[in-house]
DNA sequence: AACATGATGATCT
DNA sequence: GATCATCATGTTC
C-alpha cells in the first residue's frame, strides 16, 4: 500500500539551521526505488553552523561541500571514514554553508528492502546511525545537491504525527566545538543512536 | 594526520 | 542489554 506523501515545501522549513534540526525530528524521509517506497521517521539530527569548527563549510567552499551552501532543503552527501555515506539537509539561504546531519530514522515502510540493503534482519539497526541510515535508504553521492523539497527519488515529507518530546545534547563523534548543544533526538525512542547518557 | 562510523568481541549486569 | 576497546577504510586538508 502506497500512501500519497506530499513533499515539505521549502517555505515550511525554518530558515535558522538549528531550528531546522529540531523541526526535522518526527518528519519523514521518503525514498522511491523502482519497485518500492522506503519511508522512515527522522528521530535524530545534528546542526552544523557558520563559525562552527566541526562544520564541513568552516573553512571555505570546496568541490565536496558546495551543496552545504545551497538554499535550505537540498541534500549534502559525503563519504565518511572511507566507507559510509552521510546525508545532510542544507540550511540557511543560498551562499551560507550550514546543514543538518540526519543521524537516525525509525523504519516505517519498505523495511524488507532496507533489510536487504543493510544485510541484517534487525529492524532496530536498519537506520540507527548516519552510515546505516544512508545504506538502508540506498543513498550515495549521486544524491548530493538533490532538492529534498520536490517529489523525486528522495524527499522530505510528514504525516502529522509527532514524537514524544525532543531532547538536546552535544554532537556525536566530533572533536572541534564538541561542547555545543546541537544534537536533537526523539525522547524514549529506541531507533536513536548514541550512548545512553546522551539520550536521557 | 585527521575524520560528523560501524561491526565485532570482551566483560560486565 | 550496556559499555568499552579495537580497527578497517579512503577522502580531505
Amino acid at each position: 500500500m502506497t500512501v500519497a506523501l506530499r513533499p515539505l515545501a521549502r517555505g515550511e522549513l525554518p530558515e535558522d539551521t538549528t531550528e531546522l534540526a529540531r523541526f526535522l525530528i518526527g518528519k519523514l524521509l521518503a525514498r522511491d526505488l523502482a519497485d518500492a517506497r522506503l519511508v522512515g521517521r527522522i528521530v535524530e539530527t545534528e546542526a552544523y553552523l557558520t563559525g562552527d569548527a566541526a562544520c564541513h563549510a568552516y573553512r571555505r567552499m570546496t568541490e565536496r561541500n558546495r551543496s552545504l551552501f545551497r538554499e535550505r532543503g537540498h541534500a549534502y552527501v559525503y563519504r565518511s571514514y572511507g566507507l559510509f555515506w552521510m546525508l545532510n539537509v542544507s540550511g540557511g539561504p543560498e551562499g551560507v554553508g550550514t546543514g543538518v546531519l540526519i543521524r537516525a530514522a525509525e523504519p516505517l515502510a519498505g523495511t524488507e528492502h532496507m533489510k536487504q540493503l543493510r544485510g541484517t534482519e534487525l529492524i532496530r539497526d536498519l537506520a540507527r546511525g548516519p552510515g546505516r541510515l544512508a545504506a538502508a535508504f540506498a543513498i550515495d553521492r549521486g544524491f548530493d545537491g538533490a532538492d529534498l523539497c520536490r517529489e523525486g527519488p528522495l524527499f522530505l515529507t510528514a504525516d502529522g504525527h509527532d514524537v514524544d518530546g525532543i531532547g538536546v545534547s552535544t554532537r556525536i563523534g566530533i572533536t572541534r566545538d564538541a561542547h555545543l548543544p546541537l544534537r536533537f533526538y526523539a525522547k524514549r525512542n529506541r531507533f536513536v543512536s548514541g550512548p545512553t547518557r546522551l539520550n536521557a
